[in-house]
DNA sequence: AGCACGCCGACT
DNA sequence: GTCGGCGTGCTC
């Protein structure tokens, strides 16, 4: 007689454990470990649905048990190693593991699904051609000349495992390098293993990529935050690129970083892990000194950087490098903000402008409309707080402004601009201004002319942690799309900073900003969680953590995420060892606090939760 | 989440 | 005397 342990799909923490079921006679061939079933739970009448994680002898609970009711599906969609990562994942990450399990296992498509599996349930090699990628090759509307470094790095370490039969893990954080990494993988001779497991296709899409990578013996899965659960056989690498990018923090439920998941995958599968980018987290600085990873370092031609203390927003050096870069070919402009201006003042009296509605700070949007930058609303009749003026003036330029201002002054060249909304990918060659906000910046073949970065002192005196770590990728980036004889230029950045950036000594700037987090107990050098609820409940919270040996309360503060419902916060700082006792606690402190407490969202209809617990949050300081 | 069990106010 | 309020607690 064998039991089927499952793992019910339901966010609710009080759920997160197994539980055993009977499996009925007309079962017993088709329940196997992995399979998703639906079984009825709780005195409610609907059937839940479930996975099975093993199927044992002797149940563990001695009451009586129900039967599984249905299989849904002949395949085994979780295997045993993404379980086990799940579970490690939501236990770190004080969440559930079926928090971790619905972005580790896409939507069910019966269609795909049918066209996939044979009589046996066995998945056929049908899915040889993720339609993805060739679609991503012939898209590309430029042939790339010049392949970057971290591309061919990354080709030859897949080449490697491929070579011994092992599947590789590749994350990118953004599509253009997606595009980049898939361009390459298509012409090479192992084309037939890439399986673009990118989130923002569509959902059969998507089963199709996790069927691929359940079903190949070795394959290449290219993707973001998701693909780090690809459910590959013989893992043998994961790769990830610029891991300073916040695109790879999931943004809901378990809140990880997809850096820390891949050490937990690495940990528990022995495989290699590799990380590249053009600047160092602090946090792989981190790894790095614990000795814990090591340096390899691959020789390149150090760009041309000069660096201006010019206090005018476009200085004459930055004037002259888009003028000479004009003359041979496209040139970038990195600018801090998008929109029109990226702030507001009153006309009359100067002061601030503020919302009206929330009195967050009014910025002006491409569409020249003053916009508050909390609530997004729209301030058309605007009125000033302190003098009742009625006319807005405009603060520094942002990305809109700037692009028309060079509109103006190269009347010859053309000016293109890109941020989160204009996504570009590619831009012909020729005689282009691009205004890019950080991170949109698009590739021109055979790289620019000239790369002009501004608003280095706005970029670096924002108000975050991380501005500096931010600030550095975010230039090392744009400068990386310099042609080899380029020429970039920073206004507005002190000479220290300057110096070390002009001599790319990356290691040389994270060790320093590590050593400075570590001064202040600041994340990487230890962790920070936040604890986000409204008021009465978070104070009960502050109240349990005094219990709590080593872990420092900061807060209370108020925090404007969520205009609706007005919501606290505090932070808990603690030593690395602590995470998984103090992640049990708040898990189980929140089980406890929040009994009864669960409401659903008049918005989205969703449950929220009545606390939200985020065991690193680097966007909090 | 559902759903039942459990002890306190106004009703044919 | 009971019908029902939703606080509390459990779900293999």
């Amino acid at each position: 007689m064998t039991f089927a342990r499952v793992a019910i799909d339901s966010p609710l923490p009080q759920l997160d454990r197994l539980f055993d079921y009977a499996i009925p006679q007309h079962l017993v061939d088709s329940v196997k470990p992995g399979v998703r079933v639906q079984v009825p739970f709780g005195r409610g009448t609907a059937k839940h649905s479930a996975f099975v994680v093993e199927l044992v002898q002797t149940p563990s609970f001695d009451g009586q048990l129900s039967e599984v009711a249905e299989v849904i599906s002949p395949l085994t969609v979780l295997t045993a190693d993404i379980y086990k990562l799940a579970r490690a994942v939501a236990d770190r990450q004080a969440a559930t593991a079926s928090d971790v399990l619905k972005l580790a296992i896409p939507a069910r498509s019966v269609a795909v699904e049918k066209k996939a599996i044979d009589q046996n349930g066995e998945i056929i090699a049908a899915l040889n051609k993720p339609q993805g990628l060739r679609e991503t090759a012939l898209q590309q509307p430029v042939q790339i000349a010049d392949e970057p470094l971290w591309v061919a790095e990354f080709l030859a370490r897949i080449k490697s495992e491929v070579s011994q039969s092992r599947s590789t893990i590749a994350i990118v954080p953004d599509y253009r390098d997606q595009a980049l990494l898939l361009s390459a993988l298509a012409k090479s001779e192992f084309a037939d293993q890439v399986v673009d497991y990118s989130t923002d296709q569509t959902p059969s899409k998507r089963y199709s990529a996790f069927l691929a990578a359940l079903q190949k013996s070795a394959s290449v899965v290219i993707g973001s935050r998701a693909a780090i659960f690809a459910p590959v056989n013989n893992l043998g690498s994961i790769l990830i690129w610029d891991d300073g990018d916040q695109a790879l923090v999931e943004p809901t439920s378990p809140y990880f970083h997809v850096r820390d998941v891949a050490l937990i995958r690495q940990q528990q599968s022995g495989c290699n892990i590799f990380f590249a980018a053009h600047s160092r987290s602090t946090e792989i600085q981190r790894l790095v000194e614990l000795g814990y990873l090591s340096d390899v370092t691959r020789s390149f031609a150090v760009p041309k950087l000069a660096v201006s203390t010019a206090e005018s927003r476009v200085d004459a050096m930055a004037w002259q490098a888009i003028r000479t870069g004009l003359d041979s070919g496209a040139v970038l402009v990195q600018v801090a903000n998008k929109g029109q201006s990226v702030s507001a003042y009153c006309a009359d009296c100067s002061d601030r402008a503020s919302c009206n509605i929330c009195a967050g700070p009014i910025w002006l949007g491409a569409d020249k409309h003053p916009r508050c930058r909390w609530c997004n609303a729209t301030n058309l009749n605007f009125t000033c707080q302190s003098c009742g003026g009625r006319a807005l003036k405009q603060g520094r330029a942002g990305s809109t402004r700037t692009t028309s201002e060079f509109g103006k002054a190269f009347a010859q060249a053309q000016i293109i601009e890109a941020n989160a909304e204009h996504r570009l990918q590619w831009i012909k060659p020729g005689k282009t201004i691009v205004v890019a906000t950080p991170g949109a910046e698009p590739r021109v073949p055979g790289g620019y002319a000239a790369v002009v970065i501004l608003d280095a002192k706005e970029t670096l005196s924002k108000d975050s942690l991380r501005a500096t770590e931010d600030a550095l990728r975010s230039w090392s980036n744009s400068i990386a799309l310099l042609a080899p004889s380029g020429h970039a230029v920073i206004t507005g950045l002190s000479q220290k900073l300057g110096q070390q950036l002009a001599l790319w000594s990356q290691v040389e700037l994270a060790k320093i900003e590590l050593q400075h987090r570590k001064e202040l107990r600041f994340a990487p050098a230890v962790r920070m969680a936040s604890v986000e609820a409204e008021r009465p409940l978070l104070e009960q919270v502050v109240t349990a953590m005094s219990s709590f040996e080593g872990v420092e309360v900061l807060g209370p503060i108020a925090s404007n995420q969520q205009p609706a419902v007005q919501t606290w916060r505090i932070l808990l700082r603690y030593e690395y060892s602590q995470g998984a006792k103090l992640a049990e606690f708040l898990k189980a402190l929140s089980l406890q606090l929040s009994a009864g407490q669960s409401r659903v969202s008049a918005k989205s209809g969703r449950a929220v939760r009545p606390i939200r617990i985020k065991m690193d949050d680097s966007q909090v300081i």
